[in-house]
RNA sequence: GUACCUGUAGCUCAGCAGGAUAGAGCAUUCGCCUUCUAAGCGAACGGUCGGGGGUUCGAAUCCCUCCAGGUACGCCA
């Protein structure tokens, strides 16, 4: 129920002449401060119309107020704020998400259109870094967010596994590599070989060519070069699996690069029949300067294709295949310029749906002030990272619940939870720079907290020995304290919470959300009794159990899983 | 040089289409475990919202400009 609504329509039975409900609607705001009320409407603007002063105009509204949802309005100069009633309100809330569970909040908005999802996107032969990291948890919550919408999310983990990069790791494997070694530790192995190369480079400039001719040969189809290819593609898929289970991230679909290795041909043909492509030094452009951009490569000198070709191959075949409503690239904010390109490419072909692609940008990380570079050599290890942050959970369990059953397991769930959580809480489009212990850290607003704050919950819900079915045949809860008032509010709000998450491609509000619930509760739980035998006691359980639903599904969304206890 | 992103408390950040005294967390200091998990709760301390103009009844929020940091700008992805 959007009370906001009933209280605009209400407004609007005095209003109408000045102001459509739904102007109404946008100017009823949530004031800053609790005691101003649950919901206020300004009057500045009829100041005007009215020939008034907006606090006489206040006084003379409040007057022929009649919502019954509203217990009380008052006005503060040139505001009316309105009270809600706290009984009518939690009843129904409450109701609502005891009934609906993990399906609380979920509506059909988007019933039958999907939305694919670029993300992830490791590179073969190339240890997954925190960079990674961010595509993929971010990636992983939208497509959470929008399927809570009705969507169809597709996860597509757009594996960077073509391109001239690996025509210098063949040339580096054929002049240093070892097979037994590769074997043995494909990733850590296949990465040095590749930071060899751009140190033996500087030396050896001539080297370039050789790889270059390595990837015109894989992309010829040579037989040796694609055996090669094939091998390090799957030893690395092998390891990339146990991170994304760890995380608990699947995908609908691994079609990486080299997938659109033989859908470039349409592309360039499509162009030329569209007189689009031109030759520029040697190499085959589209030029954008109506972009004010930069001209597209679309193929090298050498013929070679590049990034932009695949891509605009990997979009027409996604609108092909899914016909999507949008499209998301979850990707750095570096490559902002070539999705400028890319859109600007696929609307010069008279491609209008390159509307619908959004490249969600998020933000870099950095090390000491210095770009992350797997060349140099200079990356945090994703898997490093982890498994610190689950040591240090173990560490903290030790000392504060020693007595803990499974206390791995729920270290597992604590320290990767704390990194996914650290990750998502933020604006996206922040960069930051790596800091161990800020990532790991416990305490505060954190996804360990979240998590805390959900085992409290159930505890009590144990130590009160009930179960979902304890309130499936009443649906009367009522509670009308101020600590009660403010969960059943963030939960009410959370219908809103997802549009916006939805609207603005940013996780963070969801976990901001969990990190309120979670905050609000525990100031209830520091001063409110439960277990105390009162007439309250079952409407506080649901309140209880509506706390540990609503956690439960805010990090379910954001990929934290939450132990119940810890 | 051009474009985009960012600039709010010592640190990390909120502040959602402008609205009532600018909010959290961390750090520091001090309280609260004979009561449902102290990974918690409370209090104190801490800010010329990068600077300057402008629009507005009202600007951290919108516009202009300057400053600082970051990123990207044809044969990497």
């Amino acid at each position: 129920m959007d009370y906001k609504q009933i209280v605009a329509e209400d407004l609007s039975a005095q209003l109408s002449e000045h102001l459509t409900t739904e102007e109404i609607y946008n100017l009823l705001e949530k004031p800053k401060n609790e005691e101003h009320g649950d919901l206020a409407f300004p009057t500045f603007q009829l100041a005007k119309v009215f020939r008034k002063n907006p606090a006489e105009i206040a006084s003379d509204i409040s007057g022929d107020f009649s919502s019954e949802i509203v217990s009380s309005v008052n006005v503060v100069g040139p505001y009316l704020n309105f009270y809600l009633d706290k009984g009518e309100v939690s009843a129904e809330v409450l109701g609502e998400i005891i009934s609906k569970k993990q399906h609380y909040g979920n509506s059909d908005v988007g019933a039958g259109k999907n939305i694919p999802l670029d993300m992830s996107s490791p590179n073969i032969a190339k240890p997954m870094s925190m960079g990674h990291l961010r595509s993929t948890v971010i990636g992983n919550a939208l497509a959470n967010i929008v399927e809570k919408l009705g969507y169809e999310p597709i996860k597509i983990n757009y594996l960077g596994d073509w391109g001239t990069q690996f025509g210098r790791l063949i040339t580096a494997y054929k002049l240093w590599g070892e097979e037994e070694k590769v074997r043995a530790n494909p990733i850590a192995e296949l990465n040095e070989l590749y930071v060899r190369f751009h140190e033996e480079l500087e030396e050896e400039p001539e080297l370039e060519s050789v790889g270059r001719e390595w990837f015109r040969k894989l992309e010829a189809g040579d037989e040796e070069a694609t055996e090669l290819w094939r091998w390090f593609r799957e030893e690395s898929l092998n390891e990339f699996h146990t991170i994304y289970e760890r995380l608990g991230i699947t995908f609908d679909s691994m079609d990486g690069e080299s997938f659109f290795n033989d859908k470039m041909d349409e592309v360039v043909d499509i162009l030329i029949e569209k007189e689009l492509l031109v030759e520029d030094q040697g190499a085959q452009v589209v030029r954008l300067d109506q972009y004010d951009l930069q001209p597209a490569l679309i193929k090298k000198q050498d013929g070679a294709t590049l990034y932009i070709t695949r891509d605009i191959a990997a979009a027409l075949y996604r609108k092909r295949t899914y016909d999507f409503e949008q499209a998301l690239y979850v990707v750095g904010q570096d490559q902002i310029y070539h999705f400028n390109q890319l859109k600007a490419v696929l609307r010069t072909m008279g491609y209008d749906w390159e509307e619908d692609i959004h490249h969600v940008i998020f933000g870099l990380i950095s090390i000491d002030g210095a770009k992350m570079s797997t060349r140099r050599g200079k990356v945090v290890l994703l898997e490093d990272v982890l498994n610190e942050a689950v040591e240090r959970a173990l560490t903290q369990i030790n000392e504060k619940n020693p007595n803990l059953a499974n206390k791995e397991e729920v270290a597992e769930k604590v320290g990767v939870g704390a990194v996914v959580f650290h990750d998502l809480q933020h604006d996206r489009r922040n960069d930051f720079n790596f800091n161990l212990d800020d990532i790991v850290q416990f305490e505060g607003e954190t996804g360990p907290y979240v998590q805390y704050t959900r085992a409290r919950a159930l505890s009590i819900l144990k130590k009160a020995n009930v179960d979902a079915d304890y309130f499936k045949d009443n649906n009367k809860f009522s509670l009308t304290d101020d600590y009660s008032w403010s969960i059943v509010k963030l939960i009410q709000s959370f219908n809103g919470v997802l549009a916006r998450a939805h609207r603005e491609f940013e996780p963070s509000i969801v976990a901001k959300h969990a990190l309120s619930v979670a905050q609000a509760f525990n100031k209830f739980y520091a001063n409110v009794r439960v277990l105390d035998d009162n007439p309250e006691k079952d409407s506080r359980l649901a309140l209880v159990y509506a706390v540990a639903l609503m956690l439960e599904e805010d990090l379910r969304i954001l990929g934290v899983q939450a132990p119940d206890e810890m």
